[in-house]
Order: structure tokens, then C-alpha cells, then sequence
RNA sequence: UGGGGCGUCGCCAAGCGGUAAGGCAGCGGUUUUUGGUACCGCCAUUCCCAGGUUCGAAUCCUGGCGCCCCAG
């Protein structure tokens, strides 16, 4: 028995030493132990591994689990986070693991910050991003908050994207393992917040922190990847929205590009921009979402070719570059317009204080409520710049 | 009730005597820490109805029924 352990615990340091993760990986300085680090713990794979391994590397972590949300019907879904099980989950890793964890009741402020504006962006004909709302305005804001007030160092999530300290400071960078990488959902992380964050996963690959899971003996080390909106039980988002703003969804027309109405739909909350999906008007050729018109209700349908867009504007854009964004006129960026797809060239404008982007092809699919993340040219896009709410196309 | 045309999946549509293409829509799945896209799979034992000819018909014949057009 003690055999076993001993093996197993010479197994998770071999890899913690491997993985980078052995001495003062967060960089704090001087004896671990003498820097409290809180780890915002949402009962996954990925911050379970954080938290443990920081605190096997000596500091001194607390692990906190937000309740985002109620239970109810919510707690069977599989791979949501921040409630029920999660939290269940959570709080016996770090029982385990022999650290402090606290759950902290946010539902309000989840609500407001979060559901809300999902709602109220759905209703506007816009596409929201409750990820980017989370991390925005909870985990990096009011979280981190909490974390400074219980006298941490700095506050580390499992989230896959790297902090570097460059020569101006803390830089962010996009996550050693391509298919895992959180960049887009993360690019409004003010410098502010990057300075007191840590992403100690950010250069590991998914496969290498089930390893240290499997090695930690995690019970959570099998459990699937997060995905969907948290709190969508059933990717029926429509549903929350009709429930959060009842009657607010008005039925109208679909009409063609080209003037003709097609048909009706049960209001503009059910489509986004780029959308082919659920129209239910069958011509000889597919039909997508061109553009949404929610005070005249109408979901504006057209060929794949109407898609196309190389002019964007932004607004509540957060840069994190080096030269200052007024600077920067006309310079060339690599750019996202949607999570899954490597960075794509495009020059900034800024006009003002309107910031808005042109690409050098167009792409399709771009949505108002969706983000334009910005990535430096030099690296490859390696490093993030920041990056914009999208107003409107071209 | 004179002439002509047509009735094949929810929509469009191929088929022209040899045992029901395809597209769109829909449904299911894969991919994905948003939405969406893309990709994969499913989707008419039956061709308006009833008889008949034929080894064999959605395809030919007859009679209904229903549309459309041109004339009255």
C-alpha cells in the first residue's frame, strides 16, 4: 500500500518536473509557501489539476468554486460546470488533496452579469458569448477580486492559454496545445487582471494534464470535457431566453436579400448570423442567416455568397499590445472572428475612437454579439492583443 | 363539361415498360468551453383514385377526381 503511493507520488512529481510545473512555476519568488494562491476551481479536470499542483509545488492554494447557477433540472447534464455535481466534485479534490476550498454563492451576480445580458444581446438580433461574459465580468472580476481581499498572490485557472512576462510586462499567449486553446474566450482579460493571473496549463497539452490527473489520482480524471453554454441544459438556449424575458420573442417575417418574404419564423432570438439550420423555407438552394432586424423582426436569409464580410466594426475593444491602439491606424493584426479557426490577416482602423477592423478575405459567418480577437503578425499569432465586441459588418 | 396541359416525399423535381435520382426542408450524429458553419447518417415497398393490358407499369389503355391555361 504505502509502496503504491510512494510510486504513484514519484509518478506526479516526475511529470510536474517534466511538465514545468516543479519549482515556483507561477514565478512568485523567494519560499511558495509564503504566497497564498487562490485557484478558481469549477469541479473539471482542468482545474482540479491546477489547484493540485500548485499546491504540491508549496504555496499555499485555496481553491474556490463559484455556484453559478441553480440546480434543479441542471444537475444531470454532463459537462457543464459550476454546479451540483461540479461542485461536489471540486470540494472533495481538494478535501483529498488536503487543501482549503470555499464555495462562494454567485447566482446573482451570474445572473445579472451573465444570463441577463445573454438574454438581452439574443433580443437585440446580436449573438452573445457567456463564456467571455463569465470570465469578464465573474471569474476575472469579482473572483479576483475576493482572491486579492484573502491576501492572494495571484489567482490561477485551468484555463488553456499562457501568461509570458515579456519586456514590458505580462503578456498573453495563445495555449501550447492548438485544439485546446482558450485565447478567444479570454480576450478581454484587461493587463490589470493578466497581472495578477496564472494559467499554469497554458503550455501543456490536454493529453498531459489527464496524465497528471491519472497520477494525482484525481477522481475527476476520466470525466469529459466541458462544452455548450453552462447553463443550456439541453442546447435549448431559446428556452432560457423566453424564460429570463417571457413574451419578449415576437414572431415575424423571413425575407430573401432580395425583397421577397418567404415565410415566418418564431422570433429572431432562434437565429444568428451565418445560420442555415431551422429556417424551414426550402428552395432549390441552402439559405442562411444574412443579417437580423430585431425591431422589425425580420431574419434577413440569403445565398452562401451573401455571407461574406471584410469590414468590421468593433466597440468596448480591450488592448493589451504594447503601442498604445491610437497608434496604430492601418497596422496589420491576425485576427478571429470565431473560436475554432486559425487567426486570419487584417489591418486595424481607428478612426477616433472607433476601432474596427478590414480584412484582407472575407469570411463568413460574422456575427454582431460575437468577438474579433486580435493576435500580433510577428509570432504568428502567437501573442494576443486583445479584441473587440462586433457592432456590425460589411 | 369546347380545346389543351398537368397530377411522383413537407417544397421543387428526375423518370418515358423492367422493378422510385437529386436538391431544399426536416430529423439524428460528429466536430466545438458561445452561437453558427462544415461533415456523416436517416428520410416515398410507393408514384391522385379505381379498373385493365403485360412475365413485369410511376411509366400503356379506360373511367373517375383535382388543379392550371386558352376559348366560350
Amino acid at each position: 500500500m504505502t509502496d503504491t503511493l510512494t510510486r504513484a507520488d514519484t509518478r506526479a512529481d516526475t511529470l510536474l518536473r517534466d511538465f514545468g510545473l516543479a519549482d515556483d512555476p507561477l514565478g512568485l519568488g523567494g519560499d511558495p509557501a509564503s504566497h497564498r494562491v487562490v485557484v478558481a476551481m469549477s469541479g473539471g479536470v482542468d482545474s482540479t489539476v491546477t489547484a493540485t499542483a500548485l499546491h504540491r509545488a508549496g504555496y499555499d492554494v485555496v481553491g474556490i468554486t463559484l455556484q453559478l447557477y441553480d440546480h434543479g433540472e441542471m444537475i444531470r447534464k454532463k459537462g457543464a460546470c459550476c454546479a451540483g455535481q461540479d461542485i461536489y466534485d471540486a470540494r472533495l479534490a481538494a478535501e483529498e488533496m488536503g487543501f482549503p476550498h470555499y464555495v462562494l454563492d454567485y447566482e446573482n451576480r451570474f445572473r445579472e452579469a451573465v444570463m441577463e445580458d445573454f438574454a438581452d444581446t439574443y433580443l437585440g438580433g446580436a449573438t452573445p458569448i457567456p463564456c467571455v461574459r463569465c470570465n469578464q465580468r465573474v471569474k476575472f472580476a469579482d473572483l479576483l477580486h475576493q482572491s486579492q481581499q484573502l491576501g492572494a498572490a495571484a489567482m490561477a485557472t485551468g484555463h488553456y492559454i499562457k501568461r509570458v512576462d515579456g519586456p514590458n510586462g505580462a503578456e498573453l499567449h495563445r495555449a501550447a496545445d492548438p485544439g485546446k486553446d482558450q485565447s478567444y474566450f479570454l480576450f478581454a482579460t484587461t493587463q490589470d487582471q493578466l497581472d495578477f493571473l496564472r494559467f499554469p496549463l497554458g503550455h501543456l497539452t490536454k493529453d498531459q494534464t489527464r496524465q497528471l490527473a491519472e497520477a494525482f489520482g484525481l477522481a475527476v480524471a476520466d470525466k469529459p470535457d466541458s462544452q455548450d453554454i453552462c447553463f443550456v441544459p439541453d442546447g435549448n438556449y431559446a428556452a432560457i431566453v423566453e424564460k429570463l424575458r417571457p413574451g419578449a420573442a415576437e414572431p415575424g417575417d423571413i425575407v430573401h436579400v432580395d425583397g421577397s418574404v418567404l415565410g415566418r419564423h418564431d422570433g429572431v432570438i432562434r437565429y444568428t448570423v451565418g445560420q442555415r439550420r431551422g429556417l424551414g423555407v426550402a428552395t432549390g438552394e441552402p439559405l442562411y442567416v444574412v443579417r437580423l432586424d430585431a425591431p422589425g423582426r425580420r431574419v434577413i436569409v440569403g445565398p452562401r455568397e451573401a455571407l461574406g464580410v471584410k469590414r468590421i466594426r468593433l466597440h468596448d475593444v480591450n488592448w493589451i499590445g504594447d503601442t498604445p491602439l491610437d497608434q496604430l491606424e492601418g497596422e496589420p493584426v491576425l485576427v478571429k472572428v470565431r473560436s475554432t479557426r486559425p487567426p486570419v490577416p487584417a489591418a486595424l482602423s481607428v478612426n477616433d475612437g472607433q476601432v474596427g477592423l478590414v480584412l484582407d478575405a472575407e469570411e463568413e459567418g460574422v456575427a454582431p454579439g460575437q468577438a474579433a480577437v486580435f493576435y500580433a503578425p510577428e509570432d504568428g499569432g502567437s501573442r494576443v492583443l486583445g479584441g473587440g465586441w462586433i457592432t456590425g459588418t460589411v
